[in-house]
DNA sequence: CCATATTAGTCAACTGTATGGATTAAATAG
DNA sequence: CTATTTAATCCATACAGTTGACTAATATGG
């Protein structure tokens, strides 16, 4: 029960940032001694402090901002992607406080060994948040593929040749103990999260964030939440067929998305040498050339864009039409490419979707880019932190 | 925390109809005090009920056995359509006590006009429920429209010619006061849910309840929740282009599944006329005439449903994509036509939903068919009386 | 057949947690 | 400087679930 009543009370803090004691009370019902109680908790463990004394109305006593500690528990997210290994650590004002990007061909590692590194990178991001008197509370790890979240494990990531590995298991190892155990996720469903917590995806209620690498996922946030599906598949955009008959997809099917609106599609069909494998929206790499190209109006890539933004616009329409977004979030190579993608996108998208909804969704770009997994992996510990604050009384 | 527990507590009992108040303890983590005291709390509410003596293991003093309370509080079920209105009572042991269906036809009436004849046979059924013991905790109405759950409103209802219809304040009004007050929802939200609660859904995790009617909706299950999208317009399977570029359809659109795999759309494939509004699998009207061709293998009409069912299968593809359910169950008309149908369905699933996952989604026909809004609106009483049992206490 | 082990359920005292009302603290208005 | 208003805390009370002992009802085994 306390349980319960400290998350209320903190998750009303983050809400309102600096907020008096009065204030919290009013807003979760609770009185104010319970509040006052479950504060002095709250800060013991390091969570939230007091701050300046704030003017509510007009007269009276002046009350104290409570907020939100910056300085002590942190969030640590990592992620494991093909060709490179990055870690963050956020803290619970969400600021973030470290990053690092490794470029490492993980293709092809064995998952110990690749592990085995993002544990050092891991354990360098604790000692430098220790350095900033920050105490890693837990930590998530991004990884490209999909898992099996009952048993722990990621069951096929085909871009790195992983066949279910307990990566959670594994980096529980790595790490020294942390309140919270590691867990992993999916990249996609990550980055969506990330737009939902540190973008403005939750300005729009829910909204389908779609990351463009090398295929094209989905991640559907919807009341707060990703959709999984049963079985986790959920948010397969890439292979909705949008040409039947067309060229055959690595799935088996014919026509799909990716086949057409991919990087490798839109790079052959701007004249650009495909590659086999890349991160979105790295300062160099085959997409700053695109984009190069792009911003000297070469005609071949601009049409390669209005291509691939139509047959994504033709999808998305159905994706709106099922799931009712409150706005499609264009992020991974999407991202800097969404000015020239975002015109057919809107076109398509118009013409697909019934005109029985008021409004079509708005059309963004993503403003995390690449960066949006991991800032989601750390998101998640963050949300675990304020929704179990128990979990770090004992320390 | 009292209402929170009496929750848990209830929801136990439900799973496992028969349980011992010591098996209750293992299972919810309280105490055997705590879970005698609780059962006391809900035995004089009358939502349980102590049965006969139950030899749990091998040896020890056999325990009493803990049933929900067929005979006391019940859910009233209300559905409003085109051209009939229909009623059905449901104790909590989830059994049918009574069901009405008066024809009528509501296209054109004036809402108050409507709701009136809903409220006397609300009342009728209310007053069957008494005769048998049962005492009716709240009700919920089921509408075929977009609805703003917002501000309570039926926002559209196109085939009923409604508009911003506050229906459940209205049906407030019509009913005597219930512990739980009325409240509306959709046809085809409530019709999916119903699937889940009442049919075999449950067993597949998540699913998709396709209900082809005028149109063709579908409902989407995850996680024991219906997908309801942002404005509440989740689930618009029928306005997913399968034809680019075909038929124009009511929504603006072209080549709509609707346009090909809607009720009318076969009926004209399969020669037979077509009719504006109909009610889904009643045992008299168009449908029944189409079975009959179909028993006699009427080539015709056999290829209607072929197509209908490739279509139906290839934009099913693309749900599956993105929402990755654990079953498809074909309602409404589907359901009766499920047999000449499926084959398609089955065929063109296969062939549009990639080979990433393991396995494509079975294709199930609702076994509630025509009932089932009918039984979802009662449902969802039945599961707020047993996700806050404290609301009948003061009875 | 009776003692013992075993399981189900209840009773009485205890503990933790939130509530309610009164109290102290700090500002503004007149 | 006093009255008023708002913020936060203190202390006694009530509620709810836990703990451990106790009674009840069955099966096992000598």
């Amino acid at each position: 029960m306390r349980e319960r009543n400290l998350a209320v009370v903190l998750e009303q803090v983050v809400r309102c940032q600096p907020v008096t004691r009065a204030r919290l009370a009013e807003q979760t019902g609770f009185t104010k001694t319970t509040v006052s109680n479950l504060l002095a908790v709250l800060e013991g463990a390091g969570l939230v402090q007091d701050g300046a004394l704030v003017q509510g109305g007009e007269r009276g006593r002046p009350g104290i901002a409570v907020s939100v500690n910056g300085d002590g528990a942190a969030a640590l997210g990592l992620e494991i992607n093909v060709d490179y290994l990055a870690a963050c650590v956020l803290d619970l004002g969400r600021r973030t406080r470290y990053h690092q990007l490794v470029t490492f061909d993980n293709r092809g590692r064995a998952p110990e060994a690749v592990i085995s590194s993002l544990g050092r990178l891991a354990a360098e991001a604790v000692a430098a948040a220790a350095g900033q008197g920050l105490v890693v509370a837990g930590a998530t790890v991004a990884v490209p593929g999909l898992l099996d979240r009952e048993n722990g494990l990621v069951r096929r990531a085909p871009n790195l040749g992983w066949t279910d590995v307990p990566v959670s298991a594994l980096l529980r190892d790595a790490l020294p103990d942390l309140p919270i155990p590691a867990a992993h996720d999916n990249e996609a469903n990550l980055a969506a999260l990330a737009e939902l917590w540190f973008g403005d995806g939750a300005r729009h209620g829910g909204f389908i964030h779609v990351s463009g690498e090398i295929g094209i996922g989905a991640g559907i946030v919807m009341d707060g939440q990703v959709l999984r599906g049963t079985h986790g598949f959920a948010g397969e955009l890439g292979h909705l067929v949008v040409e039947p008959g067309g060229a055959p997809c690595t799935c088996g099917g014919r026509g799909c998305l990716e086949q057409i609106a991919g990087q490798d599609a839109i790079l052959r069909a701007a004249g650009l040498p495909a590659v086999t494998a890349t991160t979105a929206a790295k300062p160099d790499g085959p997409i700053r050339e695109l984009i190069d190209l792009l911003e000297r109006s070469d005609q071949r890539a601009l049409a390669a864009l209005d291509g691939a933004g139509r047959a994504l616009g033709a999808t998305l329409a159905s994706a709106v039409n099922l799931v009712d977004p409150g706005a499609i979030v264009l992020g991974g190579i999407f991202s800097p490419l969404a000015s020239w993608i975002r015109p057919a996108v809107e076109a398509a998208l118009g013409e697909g979707s019934g005109s029985l909804r008021t409004a079509v969704p708005p059309v963004v770009a993503s403003e995390l880019a690449g960066n949006a997994a991991v800032l989601g992996a750390a998101g998640v510990v963050i949300e675990r932190v304020i929704g179990h604050p128990a979990l770090l009384l004992s320390s």
